[in-house]
DNA sequence: AAAAAACTACGAATTTTTTCGTTGACAACC
DNA sequence: GGTTGTCAACGAAAAAATTCGTAGTTTTTT
């Protein structure tokens, strides 16, 4: 793909930060091993992308040991938010009720979320 | 990038799309024109993007003058829940509470909104 | 009807993202 | 201590998305 206006992490990226988010700091390995029950894919492809994460400053390396050990750079809360800001943007020009209408109408949602989902706006009331 | 696991629009065809949306049926002219409003894009490169997307089924042609006219072949609301739900997945791990959450903490939402998604939701309750 | 302008088609170049093969370093095992 | 296995670095290929130059056609203007 080309080029993203607001720099976040391309679709693999952010597929390597949510494990490590998960998981806590990690080594190529464990990252490429969590992965690969989604998708195949290779040892040095993970490294690759995790290498290019760090010279961008999306994950910090310890290379104090042989396997390095990485760790995100980066926030899931801030991260999260900045992908939705730049969809809410792009794809619905700013208005926040009509992602929201699409969200709710497109069923992957429970009864019960939509529970919980009111509940966070009361709370977002203050 | 890479190739998107289900298949919606790209960045730029989203752009495109979203013109025709609020315009109804263009020239490539008159999508052209809208583009640069918000990005430097020359005539051809919005023409073949167009014609790729009407090869992929995203628009229909109109080429009985000699002026191209295109429409769009999908809706708003499919294309916008499509891209929602990805996302859900994607980032969420397909937890909506949290994407509302991090929406709302946004800034971008105003208490006007607030109130209008509060209405939505209510609706919903059906 | 000639010249200028606007348009489409097409192929190729460019940019961005993803993937992987190869090489050399270190580690574990026998 | 030699063989085998794991690892990081690197460059380059492949895939996907975007951009544009050129050529040929139709329309408009003069």
């Amino acid at each position: 793909m080309a080029r993203e206006k607001t720099q976040g992490p391309t679709e693999k990226e952010l597929a390597i930060l949510k494990v490590l988010w998960h998981r806590g700091p990690s080594t190529v390995r464990q990252i490429n091993d969590e992965i690969n029950k989604a998708q195949e894919t290779g040892y040095t492809t993970t490294l690759k992308l995790m290498q290019i994460m760090t010279e961008k400053g999306l994950l910090i390396r310890d290379d104090s040991e042989f396997k390095h050990v990485f760790k995100p750079a980066v926030s899931a809360e801030s991260t999260e938010k900045q992908i939705v800001g730049e969809m809410l943007d792009k794809v619905f020009s700013g208005s926040a009720q009509r992602l929201v209408m699409r969200l709710l109408s497109s069923k992957q949602v429970t009864a019960e979320e939509l529970k919980k989902i009111r509940q966070l706006l009361d709370k977002m009331e203050d």
